[in-house]
DNA sequence: CGTTTCGATCGAATCGATTCGATGCTAACC
DNA sequence: GGTTAGCATCGAATCGATTCGATCGAAACG
């Protein structure tokens, strides 16, 4: 009639192994040497106990560390319906795993305050506040931004925006076109810059509006935008998927891509469901993500780390073409 | 000359504000009564020493709770390409969140083992082995399965994948149709029911083959089996993504959608790209989201759970129409 | 007025490891 | 042969809280 037995401890296969607790333990970490012997009698021990291994709870306490970074994203369903979410997740993730180190969603509005995190990253785009960031800041703990807002205090990984849509324009531009439109993200440190790069070429190109790089919202800014038969020869949007819903759109209304509009986009990722390339610039995302969680391990043992930018690249696909004549 | 001043504890607070650690304690945690004046005393000690609230490490220790459950979903990228994984993870997400309880991503292959994890959710559809399983079990760590595998041990949570396909073939063979083609996953319990459901009505259905809930993938396979010039009337695919790439690689083959070929999907998930309403069975994805988490929250407390087998529901589309007359 | 009850507070045990410094022992060196 | 190294092991301190049971005073009760 005895409960549920206590699971064992380090203490008690240290007991039945016939070693002290700090031998126990270093047999299992290996921080230090164990003669060959004593390790196999620990681990004899141990199994015969059913002990499954130092209690991560107790480890962590110790060593003040919860061996998991936070990451947030916004709301995850919006965050990663799109598609250039997921490489730089899955190079976080892989980054940080190789350390043995796990990934924690922050979901937005949640404080998280209670959970001990080694560090959090900050990878949505499209925010300019946050509410946990005066608590990170008070605790310390290290903070690596994707793409803005520099926060004082945190690392800072960036890609050219600005370059890269100056060198899309020039491209346009290059093609003849003279007249475009912007379709935006919400004001974002990524908006403002690759804004002020089309600008550089076309100062005042007209802003159809903004929305999130979705394809429903996309779609529909877009088919009121053309509804008003505006006088342009290409759109320019911030993202693949914006540009895909635009040339979608666009062919709706009998518009023929790139002959009577051209379409970039942005983030160089895949839109299998277009029959065409698009033009884009492509950021190098899996080299983001891996940037990022390095620099978010790096913070975690105390390093000092400088803020990246990482360069972008002009890919001219099959969306833009020469400027239809008038 | 002092070096880094070590961060203040508990200790330091209530020494400051003169009450004993266990009142401290009960200032912040609120767990047994402590009178006005001793709580303000301690919150002013606090904040004058710059303490920001108990450390979760420790407090992880004592209660032997890391407050994050691990959610396993296959690899990143791919899992979360598909739309419908979406709402899932946003509705664990939600649930947990008021809970208080974190959400850790396990990437595949990851042992993970080293992390403190309060109980771990199986969300990877389309494997039928793990290989932290054992692990877990060894740990006593709660498990819930979401669409199998329904390993010992473990929470079952799934839908009705059976009913809901024998209702889509159902509602082909009413239209007319007789030669029907399938589109799978890859082997897996959801794949094994769904095919039951259809054989049911269907029995000797082609397969055209398996391929993950991937537009690339889908449209590939697709292309190879049309060249083949087959004779049927109806695809039924196991996700709307596929059946959205069938979609478009048939027109693209001057096919029309329903008129040449009907065209089904599983899920219930948006697929803007598309002008046409897919025919579909429509999973509860939000709900199943929450009665994962539940079950999962629930076990962490050590209470017994059910398994949970949620309905669907038979959407008729656009992609669906009466058999073609040769 | 004596007794019971209840709320607030405190001291001490506890969660389960890691790690510092000390000790004993054997091997290597001059 | 005596000294120095170096390896394996051990004991004790430590990480920073939560919580059980005891204590103390004041209010409520008969």
């Amino acid at each position: 009639m005895s409960g549920t037995t206590r699971s064992p401890t380090l203490a008690d296969v240290a007991a039945a192994a016939g070693v002290s607790l700090s031998t126990a333990s270093l047999a299992f970490s290996g921080n230090k040497p164990v003669s060959e012997s004593t390790r196999a009698r620990v681990l004899d021990a141990a199994s015969s106990l059913g002990y499954t291994g130092p209690n991560p709870l107790a480890r962590n306490l110790r060593q003040g560390r919860s061996g998991v970074v936070g990451i947030a994203v916004g709301r995850l369903s919006t965050a990663f319906r799109d598609p250039a979410a997921l490489p730089m997740l899955d190079a976080v993730s892989e980054v940080l795993e190789s350390a043995g180190v796990g990934l924690l969603l922050m979901a937005d509005g949640d404080e998280q305050s209670r959970l001990p995190l080694d560090a959090v990253i900050y990878d949505n785009c499209g925010r300019e506040t946050w509410a946990p960031y005066d608590d990170l800041v008070a605790r310390d703990v290290p903070m690596v931004v994707v793409e803005g807002p520099a926060w004082p205090g945190t690392t800072f990984v960036d890609v050219d925006h600005r370059g890269g849509s100056a060198a899309l324009a020039e491209h346009l531009h290059d093609l003849g076109h003279r007249r475009v439109a912007l379709l935006t993200l919400e004001a974002s440190h990524p908006q403002r810059e690759r804004e002020a790069g089309i600008r550089d070429v076309f100062p005042d190109a007209n802003t159809i509006g903004a929305c999130p790089s979705d394809h429903e919202a996309a779609q529909a800014i877009v088919a009121g935008y053309l509804d008003t038969g505006p006088d342009v020869t290409a759109v320019v949007c911030q993202s693949d998927v914006q540009a895909a819903a635009v040339v979608i759109e666009a062919r709706r209304r009998g518009l023929r891509v790139p002959e009577d509009l051209s379409v970039a986009g942005f983030d160089g990722v895949a839109t299998p469901w277009l029959d065409l390339e698009l033009t884009t610039v492509v950021q190098p995302i899996a080299d983001k993500g891996r940037a990022t969680a390095e620099a978010a391990l790096a913070r975690v043992d105390g390093e000092d780390v400088a803020d990246v930018l990482l360069p972008v690249r002009l890919r001219v696909g099959e969306s833009t073409g020469p400027a239809r004549e008038d």
